[in-house]
DNA sequence: AGTCACCTACGAAACTTTTCGTTGACAAGT
DNA sequence: ACTTGTCAACGAAAAGTTTCGTAGGTGACT
């Protein structure tokens, strides 16, 4: 039987900094994701420590404390995040329909072709199974 | 010519509630919002009030201050603040990408008739001038 | 005039988020 | 043994967000 995971709090927008260089590189140590946000912005390296035991609190990453260095991985996966957060958002800006959002989100950016061709797709999907 | 406003600071969630309802309702009251508000969830007139001020500072609404009770308005538009927070999504949880935010929304959601019709007008478009 | 209803303004508490300094542990190099 | 570098833990400051109590003003009704 598959347990489910007890619902991750919302992802603060730094947390969610740490959280795409985890699901980019994969697991990590505090010193590893310093560097990264670091190559960004500027920021003390207890600074992102700190947010990591407080992410490690809130169940969005967990430790390995075996060696020296604690390695931080991810709990939620990006497609969960992202899918929470997508949602949360076209609740609070499109009263629900994240149809409408994606309309919106078209209609606003230069788009591939590559992502023109999956679109097509996914609607040619929805138009067979109303 | 036409003046651009400077930038708007993006609304915190509560600000958004407010927003929707001014934008659904055209200008209104605190009371008004209040009573709006608190349909949903219990708030007290006080924090309305205080949330109004505050947006008012940071040039969220405008009031008209000619009666006893003051009428607030939004400044921004509808449009123009789902555009902000959307693009703001796409570059935290999708690297940038609003079509990929826009896949990942249609992915997830059942979409009506219409929708799909205007999805599917929007791609040619986007076919049509790449 | 006194009271009631309704309004804004203000301050501040409670909470969350972000940031970083300080401390103490531990190991590697001198 | 001592110094240096790296690490986690902790506390706390600073800023932002959300909430509401209290005070003071104004007009209407008795």
């Amino acid at each position: 039987m598959m347990r489910h995971r007890p619902q991750l709090p919302r992802p603060t927008e730094a947390e969610l900094e740490l959280l795409n260089i985890l699901w980019e590189k994969g697991p990590a140590t505090v010193r590893d994701l310093h560097q990264a946000v670091a190559v960004k912005r500027t920021i003390g390296y207890t600074s992102v420590l700190k947010l990591l035991q407080i992410m490690t609190e809130k169940g969005l990453v967990e430790r390995e404390e075996s060696g020296k260095a604690h390695i931080y991985r991810p709990v939620g996966t990006q497609q969960e995040t992202q899918s929470q957060l997508v949602r949360e958002m076209s609740e609070r800006l499109f009263s629900g329909s994240a149809a409408a959002l994606a309309i919106h989100a078209l209609s606003m950016e230069p788009v591939s072709d590559r992502e023109l061709e999956e679109l097509r797709h996914l609607i040619e999907q929805k138009r067979k199974q109303p």
